[in-house]
DNA sequence: TACGCTGCGCGAAACGTTTCGCTCTTTGAA
DNA sequence: TTCAAAGAGCGAAACGTTTCGCGCAGCGTA
């Protein structure tokens, strides 16, 4: 009732109960209580005084006078490029319930594909005083990260690396995964497998790309340069060059589309022209576990390793920012397997043929 | 150079650059840098002065004292019930962009579907300071929602009304787009038609219902208690509710599955079982419209207007945040239309009989 | 010439915490 | 019985801002 006629409630003020107010009621100093909210050791009379002070004003602790006595928010940012990407949010997800264990809260910013936003939200989470950054690079630039370095705010990279800075770094073995894809296409007899790629400078599309080399090499297979299709891997683009694929004059047996994007893309066009997979076309995905399943066939992926990709981030920053010496190693770099995942979107090409 | 030698950066602390130094370098008081720095009007040579030393020193204001001093962080909280929910992360997106346009930031926060969660991540939010919360309510309890009340700071909340408490609250028509899905099922000749719904407590669950046995009476069908089945909205709850409709020995011509999750898992079942859509089973769906086009064939869904409710709801948090008597108004509702949006998913039962 | 007004800059007090160094009390060993 | 050590609480300063109220010029008007 208090709370409906009081006032400064109404106004819409917030109605501080400081510790002040807690140290006054249960007639303590403001050190003492203090001492009491960061687990220190007080008498049980004064224990029990100040719990009840506590609940029966309703004090909670103000962070933000915290962190600017402490100079530490305890808090992380994520800078990713897309919140709209299922591959980002499972990572989030996953650096958000691994930091909460160690108290740790995150904010999350994403620069919505917009390379000059990417360095305005990185100046957003100095300005916010966060503890550490964990960043998916978006537009591959060393400014925006130099920024957090410069201020002495520890950075860990996933994802992919970028030129100009040398940081702790999760990344996924990526051409490795490739070659793994192509390969099998390979063993089921395919010889001219094409594949939708990324922009050429992105990280992750050249290790898909070497992967796809290396696989070919490896099986003593030509490389036709008309099957290598570079994408800005978002949807429009990659349903161009899906399409060149298969527009071609010798148009390839097998496909392979090498990020979420692209992947939904071929879908829709598998879908309109009423492709026969894997008769008329034997095709593998990237990501996307879910779209792969409700895919009919059930369609054949490379999977990344979203859980322990963000696991693996948080464990990183959360050991920069222990005390204990974390700061002075140098740079690491974690490769994470990933995992072709078996559908029907596959056939041998004998079978075609037959 | 001097960011690598300088002994506190290497050692990882903060080197803290301020209003003070920034002052000092422009020869001139932090009162007069303060009042540059929000707006105010300086001469021109103390302004030039002023630009100099920031850019030279690299000086960024510190918002967590600044939240300190002037009581406002500038902040919203936004409290989901998973970030891995598609639904969700397309309203955040939406939401963010439009509070950044008034220079406020976004803090995310899921309860990972965990009502103990909901709860502590709200606390969270309040010892933050945010200044202002957009909810969508998981657990459906008011407790929660009181503690920010109490404290004075406003909230919107979005899907879903939760009893106990009146606020502003942006929902989508759900009973309408259920009956307007059903209706279409019952023209095109179906009489037999199964609905997945979700906890029998839930907002929007409950709508749709109501707006499936509305559309039931408006066509004078007789409403069929097997044919309608709740389940926990999630997937493996979802496929329950799904086969029990499928397998019941009179069993549905067509089906109605109310949310994402279980749109999913209809779908896996419908391709495990082979079944042939819309010959065997006429389906219409919820949400995910990018599951909808990549399903063969194109599933006819109802949509969600998601950027509009993340737009509404920035909005109406915006006006409760303006100074301009906006915390005086009383609680508004804003209900939204959605779309059924057509596939082939869907036949005429008389095509069938045919 | 005098007066008041306006514009600009400044000092200092707050905002809600933590923490340092001090005092006082209690305890236990010599 | 004495004394040192340990435990507990306290006052006050500091974190980096904003903002209030004041003083000082300069200027236009009477």
């Amino acid at each position: 009732m208090a709370s409906s006629s009081d006032p400064a409630r109404a106004r819409g003020d917030r109605v501080a109960v400081t510790i002040k107010d807690v140290a006054r009621v249960a007639g303590l100093s403001i050190a003492t209580v203090s001492k009491y909210m960061n687990g220190g050791h007080v008498l049980d009379d004064n224990r029990v005084a100040i719990e009840q002070a506590i609940t029966t004003l309703g004090y909670r602790v103000n962070v933000v006078a915290r962190g600017l006595k402490t100079r530490r928010t305890m808090t992380v940012g994520v800078l990713i490029p897309s919140i709209e990407q299922i591959f980002s949010t499972e990572i989030i997800a996953a650096i958000e319930k691994q930091l909460a264990k160690a108290g740790f809260s995150t904010i999350v910013c994403d620069c919505q594909l917009d390379a000059e936003l990417e360095s305005r939200k990185m100046e957003i989470l100095l300005e916010k005083q966060v503890d550490g950054i964990i960043m998916m690079p978006f537009s591959g630039l060393a400014e925006p990260i130099q920024k957090a370095i410069d201020q002495g705010v520890p950075v860990i990279l996933i994802d992919r690396k970028v030129e100009g800075v040398i940081l702790d770094t999760v990344l996924v073995d990526n051409e490795n995964l490739a070659r793994q894809a192509v390969s099998s296409l390979i063993q089921a007899g395919h010889r001219r497998i094409g594949i939708v790629l990324g922009p050429k400078d992105l990280y992750t599309s050249r290790k898909r790309h070497t992967g796809y080399l290396a696989a070919c090499h490896e099986h003593g297979l030509v490389v036709d340069p008309d099957l290598i299709r570079h994408s800005d891997y978002q949807i429009p683009g990659g349903s161009a060059a899906f399409l060149a694929l298969l527009d071609l004059p010798d148009s390839p047996t097998a496909i392979f589309t090498t990020n979420y994007e692209t992947t939904f893309a071929a879908g829709l066009i598998i879908n309109e022209r009423g492709l026969n997979i894997p008769l008329d076309l034997s095709w593998i995905g990237f990501d996307s576990l879910s779209m792969a399943q409700i895919f009919k066939p059930r369609l054949t992926i490379v999977a990344q390793p979203v859980r322990q990709i963000g696991e693996t981030a948080a464990q990183l920053i959360l050991e920069r920012l222990s005390g204990a010496g974390g700061f002075a190693c140098e740079a690491r770099e974690v490769i994470l397997p990933g995992e072709l995942i078996a559908g029907l979107s596959t056939g041998s090409i004998r079978t075609i043929a037959d």
